[in-house]
DNA sequence: TCCCGCATGTAATAAGTTACATGATTCT
DNA sequence: AGAATCATGTAACTTATTACATGCGGGA
């Protein structure tokens, strides 16, 4: 007798596909690239996940497929079924289910001592510089939805969003001042 | 003839316990213990990664097995090596890898537009509760570093990592604020 | 013609959790 | 005796990435 499931699957990527697919009919290239592209630092997918999830929903009736397009290669289009917005309306209503956190950089520092003087420093610094650059590209996407997506009936969630990050990131840098100042005291 | 290996394994949680024992010799219910009640929100491990972990690790010379103690029951207890410090320092020195985020709130809201209304305001309630909880937390362990454990040799960079915590979860209580507005002024 | 961008798809592998099986010791 | 806690270990599964194989269409 084959043991029972443990407990009801997670499947994420299926809604982030879902969702995105809310935005516009996509193939799965075209998926890859919107989650590259405008949820890098909150969300990513990719090919191995992208296509046989695509090839499930379908069999499920959640998306369908575009009838193929003259000159238009091997390009396969998936668009959103209602059957595959209620699918995914239940899950964005469900619980945020919480991810106990993996955060390299303080795994890392947490051990520091066991490395050579410096170490912390060094990545604190290296720290610094990828949320700098962050707060950078987030001020481009804000300008953006501020400009040609201001009319887009997401907007205010994608604002959300990006609140988020910006917010996060200055986080981040106060957080890089105080861990110097911790460690120069320290001295 | 066999693929080549693609790259090279990243293997975090083989130094997250590398790191683990060079607080103190521990066994693996330990160590899982040690995670949970000290790293909760910065680093998890699970049995079926522990006691694999511990196997090879112990083959490889990184960790040694205390000699059993009597009436310690099945307990077997592992304490780093020479050869593990120096893989482990490696480890520490070794540039952080940058993990893109899967970040399922976010992942919700940048497409709650899908959902009841309501949704994404439940949403930020349950996150805003979380994060003042884990403020609450973050206080008492901080109280702990400061007394207790104020002799401890870590203690500077166990501080670094509480910071990392409690200023991560002002900035998520702020974006919590700023999220409502949003929502509000868009009404 | 050759390369690039668009495009689909999969095999191998990595990484991790959950739930279970099992058993010893300590406390009430 | 029974319950709780300490303790080890693994099988089944889930989730995800990487690298590769393959191929079309357009422009230099």
């Amino acid at each position: 007798m084959p043991r029972p499931p443990r407990r009801t699957p997670v499947n994420r990527s299926r809604f982030a596909i879902l969702g995105a697919l809310t935005i516009a009919p996509m193939s799965g290239y075209d998926l890859r690239r919107f989650f590259e592209e405008n949820l890098a630092f909150l969300w990513s997918e990719s090919y191995g996940q992208i296509y046989p999830i695509l090839r499930d929903l379908k069999a499920e009736g959640l998306v369908e497929e575009a009838p193929p397009e003259a000159g238009a290669g091997r390009r396969r289009e998936y668009r959103i079924t209602p059957a595959g917005r209620t699918a995914l309306a239940d899950w964005i209503a469900a619980p945020v289910t919480f991810v106990p956190g993996r955060i390299e950089i303080l795994l890392k520092l947490f051990f520091a001592r066991q490395a050579a003087p410096g170490t912390a420093e060094a990545h604190i610094a290296a720290f610094r510089a990828e949320h700098r650059e962050r707060l950078a590209r987030y001020a481009a996407v804000e300008e953006r939805l501020r400009t040609e997506l201001a009319a887009f009936p997401d907007n205010v969630y994608w604002r959300m969003t990006l609140a988020y990050g910006r917010l996060g990131s200055e986080a981040m840098l106060a957080w890089c001042d105080e861990a110097e100042r911790l460690l120069r005291d320290a001295r």
